[in-house]
DNA sequence: TTGTAAGCGTTATCAT
DNA sequence: ATGATAACGCTTACAA
């Protein structure tokens, strides 16, 4: 263990407090005794202790980021910059992978042991209740997911883009195209209300508007599209196996990520098929996989970078103060050439 | 902020140290008083504080993992695994990406802080000495990377492929595959001892032991793989086409990682020339990216599960009082089909 | 401008 | 088996 602050002051002959005052520049100190408790401090090394400090009920500048699956690119991309953000502002960032477990319990016990300044939830769900947010009781952003309609809007902030509404349009697209046989592949169970949901129940609406009939067996859930250490990649090819084998007339595929459609592309390449030629894929974030994967993909792109700034910028604002706000970012659909209308075929 | 010990202590009508005794199983309580605890600690939903925890002297059943660039998809898959394997053994990950910063400062920072039992560092530099694992103090394990040969190896413990050895290897696979002009992409400056450049060494001690004279203008640095939130590919396209305008005779490419080879790879079919056909191409890593790209990847497969099970597990014997241990682990050259003997063109 | 002292929520020691 | 009480390192009134 480090010296204290105790030692410091010893050492420089003056008060705690005053070394307290001269770290934090919170109070009068002289320019002499200043200098001569920094020169104890550079000697010495003395790095205060966080956990001393959170326990005093004045808050830590720190701030938590929870993450659902931290192996997900597109949140990583919004990590990183999200984290530089905070450090610029002089605060501390907690990172936590929240992937198996109840976000809201986490942030609340993150909350409460380190006297966070505020939380952004990346990539959760939202089963949150008003009464989520009134337990933790501090500033909360929603990163690329908003909490149920019913939730007191003035209980948090939320940066995403309109989910549903953009799995339309990328169903809607391939629709324009002329393509009538569109598979959806998403996965299933424990994210009953999760971004993928909604991406889907934009597709199956699409579907209906244009009056194509759903097919259910054309939008089959693959078992988990991350194992923990095992790879997706050979489920998604015997959904594609199985999808093409029972319904020879598939033209294109719908689904919620950029990553899942690599590994769709590669499954249909697998079997001998061709991407667009034979079937066209559209694909959903705009990671950079995405372009740089062999035909580069159609996508949904989402403007990571602006949603990571807007998410803090509104962070702080509400640490400060400021009201709860609700961004809700336009996506660009971004043409690149895995996709191709029916009739040229 | 939610209740406290004292709190709990008075709702149930026992003593404080009665309730830590009992959330802590760490003495003698009657099962009277215990469930009499219990009971309130459910009802009000008690949440020990860590911090405060931390002050004490005693250690907080928490370990913290620093990674070099979080965004790393291999480091990632490690990361998820550690991870669990940590709280599997009833302790708390503290995650940290540093990348911008020096891992070793944050290391003692963070172990004074939270009172860490422990730290893993993956994929940092390796410039360090004696002293840094010194002042540390608390068990260490390096994953991905070692320290100086310098470096007094009872000081910590390390995990890790042999860098130099696998460079060496992808390279004479090319050659043995009649390859001559073998061009090598790397990330220079600020990494001088990181594994990048290990492997790149390797690369040219192979050269040099086939008889093929090294030729730097083969061996280009790109500026930085992975700017915050800008994409590589155009920086890699800029480089390839360079190489394959000035030294047309170039007919494959090693690079230290699967995500730089698909990039490249892009670039190549970009400029209109073929993979395998025209130019072989060899990864890094065999992360999935370099099996579900087009056309799959041969790659230095690193067993990454293996690797992070035997870091956890190494730091956990050292924080009971283990030896320090080195384990470099073999790699498995997977050959997918990106590159093809020079005779076949 | 500076120092003293009272907490912050725990754990650990020591009586009881 | 249980309950005071003294740390742990820091911030912050308040006093000097």
């Amino acid at each position: 263990m480090g010296i204290t602050i105790k030692d410091v002051a010893k050492l420089s002959g003056v008060g705690i407090s005053t070394v307290s005052r001269v770290i934090n520049k919170s109070g009068p100190v002289s320019e002499e005794t200043r200098e001569k408790v920094m020169q104890v401090v550079q000697e010495y090394g003395y790095i205060p202790n966080i956990s001393a400090r959170n326990l005093k009920s004045t808050k830590s500048k720190t701030v938590a980021l929870l993450i659902k699956d931290i192996t997900n690119p597109f949140l990583g991309r919004m990590l990183r910059i999200i984290e530089r953000e905070i450090a610029l502002r002089g605060y501390l960032t907690l990172i936590r992978d929240v992937s198996a477990e109840n976000e809201m319990e986490i942030a609340r016990q993150e909350a409460q042991d380190y006297n966070l300044c505020g939380v952004i939830i990346m990539g959760g769900y939202f089963a949150y209740s008003d009464d989520d947010f009134h337990q933790l009781d501090i500033p909360c952003v929603l990163l690329t997911i908003s909490a149920d309609e019913k939730v007191n809007k003035n209980l948090y902030s939320s940066v995403r883009i309109d989910d549903e509404k953009e799995g339309y349009r990328a169903a809607e697209y391939l629709i324009s195209l002329g393509h009538k046989r569109i598979a959806y592949l998403f996965r299933p169970p424990e994210n009953e209300k999760s971004t993928h949901v909604l991406r889907y129940k934009g597709y199956v609406r699409a579907l209906c508007d244009n009056g194509i009939s759903f097919d259910a067996d054309l939008a089959p859930g693959i078992q988990s599209y991350v194992g923990e250490d095992g790879f997706v990649f050979s489920k998604i090819l015997r959904a594609i196996q199985e999808l093409c084998s029972q319904c020879k007339d598939i033209t294109a595929v719908v689904t919620f990520s950029d990553y899942v459609a690599v590994c769709i592309t590669k499954a249909i390449f697998t079997i001998g098929l061709r991407v667009p030629e034979d079937i066209s894929i559209i694909g959903f974030d705009g990671v950079e996989i995405a372009e740089i994967c062999n035909p580069s993909l159609d996508t949904i792109y989402q403007p990571a970078t602006e949603m990571a700034l807007s998410a803090t910028e509104i962070l702080f604002d509400m640490m400060r103060g400021g009201p709860t706000q609700h961004i809700v970012y336009d996506t660009v659909l971004l043409k690149r050439g895995s996709s191709r209308a029916i009739d040229e075929i």
